[in-house]
DNA sequence: GTCATTTTGACAGCATGCTGACATAATGAC
DNA sequence: GTCATTATGTCAGCATGCTGTCAAAATGAC
């Protein structure tokens, strides 16, 4: 973790604000979600069928997470009351989640407590500020994951079927 | 999730980057840890006794982890002949973590492998970029937290002896 | 020296995310 | 209609992080 190359120490300078920011948010998230009794990971599930009822595997891609894992979260969701499934016409296994009355309330005043946050972090800085903010994340990540591609030494993953949701969140 | 806000959808400014650089940054260091057979979590605890043998609590400060979750990966470590446990002279219970030479050398290699890609991502950007990156990372951490403090419901949580890394990794 | 407090290690259990496997339903080629 | 392929749901297990709880060791007040 020393600093030694031209730039600064890169490794502090990149790595440091993103665990900050991504810890911090996820704090956030908890705060807004935990009084109305959901957890993040929860409200990310339920309010993805916000919109119309989905299939476990449909709710997974919209939100970038496997199957498995959302239909631990669905079932959780729907055996606390907050969602039912219902028979989907057009595939006998493929059930719908869909909110009850009560999850949708409180994904409602949970996505309005949400928006304020936003509203209240995002005040305290320019459209310019937020616009460089996305800009450096993202290039950063492009430059990031060019090096892994670059590096990698297994094939170039042929075409499998599932594994979408892998590789970025490999880790933790 | 609509843009509504004067500064433009200052959700989708702040969360989506914060997300996208934590993910691609726990891919870069699962690749850069897996062919070393180590995780990232116990690169990171064995890294922190690198320079030195150290307690599970002691490391758990440097790292900002709990003792428990350091524990558990330090045991892992020891138990897979990464580091072993040695008596502490000046406490009975403390045991000292302490790197095996094979520990040592594989930590050597990852942190000069890390290294290569911080100079090769931070190369892409110039000084000013990466001050630019860390300064609007603590700023926008610094309003979130603010905006915390200010609409949580409870007393201002008394001084605990033991919750030291708590709220910043609730979520998940 | 004794006793309350703090520190530390440890065990148990929860929350999330992942991957690996399987079985079955749906689809499409033939 | 039959059969290989794909899509889905589901079970099982791993990796990490957390909190709760205890017991023992270390410390400090007296």
């Amino acid at each position: 973790m020393s600093g030694r190359t031209p730039e600064g120490d890169a490794l502090t300078a990149l790595v440091l604000p993103a665990f900050a920011l991504n810890g911090e948010f996820l704090a956030a998230a908890a705060m807004i979600t935990a009084p109305h009794e959901l957890t993040p990971a929860q409200w990310q599930v339920l309010g993805a069928v916000l919109d119309g009822p989905l299939p476990v595997s449909e709710i997974a891609r919209r939100i970038g997470l496997t199957r498995q894992s959302v239909q631990r979260v669905a079932n959780d969701v729907a055996g606390r009351g907050w969602a039912e499934w219902s028979d989907n016409p057009r595939h006998r296994r493929a059930k719908l989640l869909v909110p009850t009355e009560r999850g949708r309330e409180a994904i409602g005043a949970i996505v309005v407590e949400q928006q304020e946050w936003a509203d209240a972090v995002g005040a305290r800085f320019t459209a310019e500020d937020l616009r460089a903010l996305t800009e450096l994340a993202g290039r950063v990540v492009a430059a990031s994951r060019a090096y892994r591609n670059a590096t990698r030494t297994g094939p170039p993953s042929g075409p499998g079927a599932d594994p979408g949701p892998a590789a970025a969140r490999s880790g933790a």
